[in-house]
DNA sequence: TCTTTTTGTCAATTATATTTTACTTTTTGT
DNA sequence: ACAAAAAGTAAAATATAATTGACAAAAAGA
């Protein structure tokens, strides 16, 4: 997969740090971190719960950035 | 959660059963059970996987059917 | 530069998604 | 009613998402 760089614009746009996000979803920072990196296949409840924090669809932060 | 009717009828409105589904994007047939149950927390690689062979997106099928 | 924050990354462990096998129940078609 | 197909369900095993702890690299602010 690809750097999911629409996570970190979104996240961005919140002015929040990956720990922020983290506890803000109950993840860890390192699965947030793994997340933007793209190498990872994170569950849909933890992509529906940083797409609420962030205010976005899952579409909008998870829809064809991949191989 | 709830049970992921959306899916139901996505499917139902290609003909396919469980079975076809699952083979077409790579799951088992209890897998695709399990979601449409509504009892399961699945990745999103396979929730996109599904979208892509049901011809819709990630909103679409598995934004907001929840608890 | 110096200090602090943030990010990147790794190994080991835990939690859980997914598979496999198998059986029962429900639905569909004749 | 009967047979066949599809859906529902369960236990055990495997694959992998997610956590925990820890440290290095990069970025931000003074």
């Amino acid at each position: 997969m690809a750097k999911n760089l629409k996570l970190k614009a979104a996240r961005a746009q919140k002015d929040m740090t990956q720990a922020q996000l983290a506890q803000a979803v109950g993840a860890t920072r390192q699965t947030i971190n793994a997340i933007e990196k793209g190498e990872y296949n994170p569950t849909i409840r933890l992509c529906r719960a940083i797409c609420q924090v962030l205010g976005k669809t899952l579409d909008e932060l998870f829809w064809e950035e991949e191989e």
